[in-house]
DNA sequence: TAGCTCCCATGGGTAACC
DNA sequence: CCTGGGTTACCCATGGGA
């Protein structure tokens, strides 16, 4: 049987979040800032007209800035996050089964719906009640695989007169919008391969669906086979609503200021591993394997260059953050050198068991459940009091935390933050 | 038993996505 | 001077059994 597919999409999700609270900037461009207020990653509807681009660093574009007046802010994670949450609810309440696909994104199994309404009246549904209950608008895709859903939602957001509404349900509809459609917008599609498919006449996502399968396979990949095969209605991507379990968590950051001294950097290295730890143990499972690595800045540097990272496989599992700081720091002294400017760390977390039933070895004692209690006591004090609760070696009062100059208040998630108003 | 192929695990690198 | 963070999947080379 074939099957219904529908893609929501939040329109520039940050910057309507920032703009939700602050009703005073309603028509006023607003720009959201990457981590560090490095890149812009989000605009408002007016900064897109003005303009401004995405992914671009700040420091290259402050006279635009101050010339159009454009609002910035630094990215408030938390505010997007309980704001993707209430959207994601309306949708939960609406269709049969959703996978939240990111922050601003879901997609709908809406297959055996489409007898009970129409899809376009369906998704028109949506869009209303998502916006009346977060005040978050949307554009909804609406077609027979995901990739073309994809699709349709792009052009949802193109052309004003869809109402931010697409069903690409019907063959001739996909053809006519696919020849419009440049192979770089393809879900799946990104710059490298959309390069190198150009070199070969195929420029739309029409001459994608129409090249040779086995070419695109022979040339490129797997991938790209099953992205074509999409593009010609044929579904290879299901839904997957319950979240796979992961497979690797990191947790890196750039410095507000370059670092040089190895105190410092163990200072960094320490609360990345206590975050990756947090995240760790919130999935309920233990790693056996941690990275650590280290870099200069990558841009037009005439200073000494120095990228590194090591490994070392644990020879029990833990989720403890002491047992895991340990090792990092070990790592940390090999890969330290003096002598260079490093704008960047991370910690890495790899290879992971459940921790109840673990592979154990001869010569280390047991797992104790010492070291389980301690660390959800930390966890559920954290858990409340932000960051309250932390280890010496992370540092007391750290100077390399990352920019966040113009971060709003948490608006949905600390009463206490409100501004007062009179 | 030397030598061959096949298969699988592993790890580094690339590309994609948001 | 100042350029994000996090995750997955795949490709390919390698090397050790079977």
């Amino acid at each position: 049987m074939s099957q219904v597919f529908a893609l929501v999409d939040c329109n520039n999700f940050y910057a309507s979040c920032e703009k939700l609270f602050r009703p005073d900037l309603k028509d006023r461009p607003v720009a959201v800032l990457s981590n560090n207020d490095g890149c812009v990653v989000a605009r408002s509807k007016e900064a897109k007209t003005l303009g401004l681009k995405m992914g671009v660093p700040v420091f290259q574009i402050r006279d635009q800035i101050e010339r159009h007046d454009i609002v910035c802010f630094s990215s408030n994670y938390a505010l997007y996050a309980d704001m993707s949450a209430r959207v994601m609810s309306v949708l939960e309440q609406e269709a049969p089964e959703v996978e939240i696909y990111s922050i601003d994104e879901a997609f709908l199994n809406l297959t055996g719906v489409s007898h009970a309404e129409d899809l376009t009246e369906f998704g028109l549904r949506i869009k209303h009640k998502v916006h009346q209950w977060s005040g978050i608008s949307v554009g909804v895709g609406i077609a027979p695989t995901k990739t073309l859903a994809k699709l349709a939602n792009y052009a949802a957001k193109k052309y004003p007169a869809t109402q931010s509404v697409v069903n690409l349900m019907d063959p001739e509809r996909q053809r006519r919008l696919m020849a419009l459609v440049d192979v770089s917008d393809v879900w799946g599609v990104g710059r490298r391969i959309s390069e190198r498919l150009k070199s070969q006449g195929i420029h739309t996502a029409l001459d994608l669906a129409d090249a040779n399968a086995k070419s695109i396979r022979k040339e490129f990949s797997v991938v790209l086979e099953r992205t074509q095969q999409e593009l010609n209605g044929l579904s290879c991507l299901d839904m997957e609503s319950i979240a796979p379990v992961k497979q690797q968590i990191v947790c890196s950051r750039s410095f507000a200021e370059r670092i040089t001294d190895k105190p410092t950097l163990q200072q960094a290295v320490a609360k990345y591993t206590a975050r990756a730890a947090e995240k760790l143990r919130g999935e309920g499972r233990v790693a056996k394997s941690v990275q650590v690595f280290i870099r200069t800045g990558l841009f037009n540097n005439n200073d000494p260059r120095h990228v590194g990272s090591l490994t070392s496989r644990l020879a029990t599992p833990t989720s403890d953050t002491r047992l895991l700081m340990k090792a990092t720091d070990q790592l940390l002294n090999k890969l330290y050198r003096a002598g260079y400017r490093y704008a960047k760390a991370g910690v890495m977390l790899s290879d992971f068991f459940d921790p109840h039933h673990q592979q154990m070895d001869l010569f280390t004692p047991t797992h104790n459940s010492k070291s389980e209690t301690l660390m959800s006591v930390i966890d559920s004090i954290n858990h409340k009091a932000k960051g309250k609760l932390f280890f010496a070696s992370q540092g007391v009062t750290p100077q390399w935390l990352m920019k966040r100059e113009q971060l709003s208040p948490a608006y949905t998630t600390n009463w206490n933050e409100l501004p007062v108003v009179r």
